[in-house]
DNA sequence: GTTCTTGCAAAACTTTTGCAGCAGT
DNA sequence: ACTGCTGCAAAAGTTTTGCAAGAAC
């Protein structure tokens, strides 16, 4: 893992396995998921370990916390522009990608906008609200 | 207060109070924060009331809930269609008003993306992160 | 060998709940 | 009077922290 390594972050068996499975997931998983879905495949951690080490990859800028709507952080590790979707029944989160046109003149918006001025802003998250197929159906 | 009539609830003293509390504010305040302003203005009210009562008017459908990127929820009594701005070191929240045709283009975009065709949108919300002027100048 | 990491248990925090007494209708 | 509300204390849930043993460099 040559993406801890440079951001001087050591490549310990726990830290590995938790952000492999981040990349491989776009489930944006909580602290609570992410440990039973490496206990699943056999990794035995501890949630302090998973705590510790989401905390250490948000920092070094490898994973984006999100508040989900129930109190429980979600992470991701896509790092990439792009927005989400949430259900407000179940909490679940998925990708969004508007199009390059509508997220320019929004991210032109927000950067012109005269209440903004004197904040230095760093993105702009576009989140839509609703219910994901599966809590629509009741 | 009819608004809490029409609801439904009974107008008690820390009810009234906590709602026009969040009505005369813009400052997005946490539940400690309420109530700590509340008891600042000379009224008692125990933290199980006022949990009580934002989750009865979230209910009511005269306060909106934000999960905050601290954790602790934060609570708007402006219904009205706006978004925020999330200052990512205190945590504190301000009002944005975007240009009208920017937020129809958005909510045009997110109407007719095909990954959410199969999902029930309520709303669409924009929140800008950043520093606010007091944290950015450290 | 030094420094960082793990993982347990305990602590810290926010939020919810049980329930007896009180207030609004 | 009836029903809903308050508020204390206890419980529940998530996240953090102290610390000794172990792993990475």
């Amino acid at each position: 893992m040559a993406l801890l390594h440079s951001r001087g972050l050591r490549t310990t068996k726990a830290r590995v396995q938790l952000l492999t499975h981040l990349l491989g997931t776009t489930a944006h998983p909580s602290a609570e998921q992410i440990t039973a879905g490496l206990r699943e495949a056999g990794v035995e951690v501890g949630v302090a370990t998973v705590y510790q080490n989401l905390n250490r990859l948000v920092d070094a800028g490898l994973v984006r916390r999100m508040s989900g709507s129930d109190g429980r952080s979600r992470f991701d590790a896509d790092m990439s522009p792009h927005d989400h979707a949430v259900c407000e029944s179940c909490g679940r989160i998925a990708d969004v990608d508007l199009e390059p046109g509508v997220r320019r003149a929004l991210d032109r918006a927000t950067a012109g906008d005269r209440h903004l001025e004197t904040w230095l802003l760093t993105r702009t998250a576009v989140e839509v609200h609703g219910l994901c197929p599966e809590c629509r159906a009741h």
